[in-house]
DNA sequence: CACGCGATTGCCT
DNA sequence: GGCAATCGCGTGC
């Protein structure tokens, strides 16, 4: 994925990164396991925008825990909260402090790791949320602030044709009324199992899910 | 240094 | 659909 893809406005990012695959070479895999990637595709993104976005961490500014927001983009933003890690990639030029939260993936490689780490077997509750996905994909805050541009451990690359699916928009999960809950800057795949939230929230329409 | 809360999850009714 | 668990961080005494 090239960097200028990343540097854009923040809520394009969100909605184009949809579909995309994004994976992490882990090396706390067994050795004999042939494939020692996790990760997927992407399903369900928030924008958090660097500007009058009083839902965004980095809307006073920097501080010690969310300083990496406002590195380059391509960083990653790991956070913990309710005992868990949400996970974001950063995006526009360097200093505004905006980044695309991750909160549902389609899992795709290491789903046997992802299910001994999420302690269940279940596919559709292995990474349906941002915190599923950071503990199923072993992320916390020793990963803020790397750089996946620079890492060769992790993959950001275009996978589903965005003609195949159809992107939905809505309001932020868990932004309280005071913080400019009303924007619609959270995007979804339609009808995909792995967007969180309630039911009838993410299957608009009872759709397949992704080839591919 | 104490206190309160959150970009969550999972269990319960 | 409601609510408790859980813990790191920001705020204020």
């Amino acid at each position: 994925m090239p960097d200028r893809f990343l540097r854009r406005r923040t809520a394009e990012v969100a909605k184009t990164l949809l579909g995309c695959v994004w994976c992490y070479q882990d090396h706390r895999g067994a050795t004999n396991e042939p494939d020692r990637w996790v990760g997927g595709l992407i399903v369900e993104t928030e924008a958090y925008l660097p500007a009058d976005d009083l839902a965004s961490h980095s809307a006073r500014g920097p501080t010690r825990s969310n300083r990496s927001m406002f590195a380059a983009a391509g960083t990653l933003y790991v956070y913990p909260i309710h005992a868990k890690h949400c996970a974001n990639i950063v995006t526009e030029p360097a200093g505004l402090g905006a980044a695309v939260l991750v909160r549902g993936l389609q899992p795709v490689w290491g789903i046997e790791r992802m299910r001994r780490r999420r302690g269940q077997a279940e596919l559709r509750k292995l990474t349906r949320g941002p915190g599923m996905i950071c503990q199923a994909m072993a992320l916390d805050r020793r990963h803020d602030g790397s750089d996946i541009k620079q890492s060769p451990r992790w993959r950001l690359a275009r996978g589903v044709d965005a003609d195949d699916f159809r992107v939905i928009a809505t309001r932020r999960i868990g932004i309280g009324a005071e913080k400019d809950a009303d924007r619609l800057l959270r995007f979804f795949i339609d009808g995909n199992r792995f967007v969180s939230g309630k039911a009838g929230d993410h299957s608009r329409r009872p759709t397949e899910q992704l080839d591919g």
